[in-house]
DNA sequence: ATGTTTGTTCCGAT
DNA sequence: CATCGGAACAAACA
């Protein structure tokens, strides 16, 4: 589920509504595992304040006092939701932050994750460094150099699609946006990486950053299943908008798509606007 | 019962 | 040793 549009969201939403409120107190459910330990999550985290809240690729890190971080991976079913103390917990919750802001109201904030594919856990400023060192570059982000990412992704002997899917090339895509952005820049998601110009590249990262940004306007997608919602609860929009994601005719032609699975993943192409060369 | 799912990591093959 | 592809992780839903 969430990818970068939506970690964005959420990591926007978190800024404005949990920081400067302190963990007063952590519940986590009984056999669920942090990744650091629950004792050692417990201890490092209880009492602090939150300073601020940003975004790592698809991460989502809280920011403590003395140098201490959360970090938060989503994976593909989880949830963060702000909460008021009195309402009637949600299924699938695997570990509760208590928070209290200077007014001494609490609000909580609930981890939630039916798959048990998101992570979280402690870290230090040191861990934070290499973790931002994990990933590539971000298709909205500015002054991109073409001819380093063309170097990376020339020597790749795979398809075009599995190299967006790989944060360590490029951050914040995943399987809706990559499809997406394929098509807008009229390349097969079949395409050799190897076979593509610095110029295409350069087209696929700007039809990226694209798809990011109008994804972002419209608040992430949210699919049949629910399972992405902002820490409020409500959807986002950007799946009124798939340009070719689960899309039966193209949007360009009006002609039928097809789907092909690459990497494990389903990736629709219109087989008249985007030729494998 | 079977096949499907927005992400990432690990392992075996090459 | 580096790279690639697929399995695994886990649980709900159709």
């Amino acid at each position: 589920m969430p990818e970068l549009p939506e970690v964005y969201t959420i990591t926007k939403d978190l800024k404005k509504y949990a920081t400067g409120h302190v963990i007063k107190d952590i519940w986590i459910e009984p056999k669920y595992h942090i990744k650091s330990g629950n004792n050692k999550f417990i201890k490092l985290v209880l009492g602090k304040k939150i300073l601020d809240v940003n975004r790592i690729a698809k991460n989502i890190i809280l920011e403590l006092e003395s140098n201490i971080y959360i970090r938060i991976h989503l994976g593909m079913s989880g949830r963060i939701l702000l909460r008021n103390r009195n309402e009637i917990k949600d299924r699938w919750t695997r570990c509760i932050l208590l928070l209290k802001n200077t007014k001494n109201s609490y609000i909580e904030l609930r981890f939630i994750d039916t798959r048990k594919f998101g992570r979280i856990e402690v870290l230090n400023k040191n861990n934070i460094e290499k973790l931002r060192n994990k990933y590539g570059i971000e298709p909205t982000g500015r002054n991109i150099n073409y001819n380093e990412i063309y170097k990376k992704i020339h020597k790749k002997d795979t398809s075009i699609k599995t190299v967006l899917l790989d944060q360590k090339i490029i951050a914040g895509l995943g399987n809706i946006y990559a499809t997406d952005a394929l098509f807008l820049s009229g390349i097969h998601p079949n395409t050799s990486a190897k076979k593509l110009s610095v110029s295409e590249i350069e087209k696929i990262i700007l039809c990226a950053g694209n798809v990011l940004k109008e994804a972002i306007k419209n608040k992430g997608s949210t699919l049949k299943d629910k399972a992405y919602v902002n820490i409020f609860g409500k959807e986002g929009r950007y799946q009124k908008h798939f340009k070719i994601y689960e899309q039966r005719t193209c949007p360009k032609c009006s002609k039928d798509t097809k789907v092909l699975r690459i990497s494990g993943r389903r990736s629709w192409y219109c087989p008249h606007c985007q030729i494998l060369k």
